[in-house]
DNA sequence: TCCATATTTCAATGATCCTTGAATTATTGA
DNA sequence: TCAATAATTCAAGGATCATTGAAATATGGA
């Protein structure tokens, strides 16, 4: 993940609606959700839930795949764990202080230790 | 950081100039840097910099303070830290698929490992 | 007090973004 | 083929954002 292609990932995140569907996205798993199960859940209208969906699917933070009629979107868990990498090494250079906390944070819910990881 | 301020946050992040002026007051450190340092380095009007840095303090990842004629602006690393944070475990839940590689990034910059934070 | 420095505020303009509803495309089944 | 379902595209609007230059504010030194 690249600047270009974390500021657009930001743009993407900063919308109510569309910060809503990653969130479902990433809970709903690898089988993803049909637009209009999105647009349901997320109490929003077909076009309007459209936009937005093109929108994230231009930053790379979640994919599209037909499945007959319907159209699924999954959340990209790659480009997700590219943009906090961003975040920690790149905007802020790895500092510790400020990457510590985040640490804590996956290694609850990573199964590997620092040693393992190196 | 509750989801409000992390949708203000991304939005803050998701222009060239603040994420580049961003990234200078991380690398500039407790000392933080004027606003005139910061618009010359980033070559910026001075009141396009205010503009900018005006947006970025609403957000919560800078803060500044008055010293004789100058405004030193200094990068908020609790918040920065937050933001990381609520994306891997507000946004994505904690998945560990998104986590693992960020575990990984903050290994190498955290001096903890996962024992020695739980 | 007067001037220079450092920065912000303001108004105006253009650009981008969000929402809405109507029209369009794609797919499936009768 | 025809109708129904699922989703997108399009145009129009209002709202928000970014940039600019001029004017205003705050501070410190002669």
């Amino acid at each position: 993940m690249d600047q270009r292609q974390a500021l657009v990932a930001f743009g993407a995140l900063s919308q109510e609606t569309r910060l809503h569907i990653v969130r479902m996205l990433v809970v709903s798993g690898p089988n993803g959700m049909a637009a209009g199960a999105i647009a349901e859940k997320a109490e929003v209208s077909p076009s309007n839930i459209s936009f937005h969906l093109k929108e994230l699917e231009r930053s790379g933070l979640i994919t599209q795949q037909r499945e007959s009629r319907s159209i699924i979107y999954t959340a990209n868990y790659e480009a997700l764990g590219g943009l906090i990498r961003f975040l920690m090494e790149d905007c802020c250079s790895g500092n510790p202080q400020i990457c510590a906390p985040a640490a804590a944070v996956a290694a609850c819910c990573a199964p590997a230790t620092k040693e393992e990881l190196q």
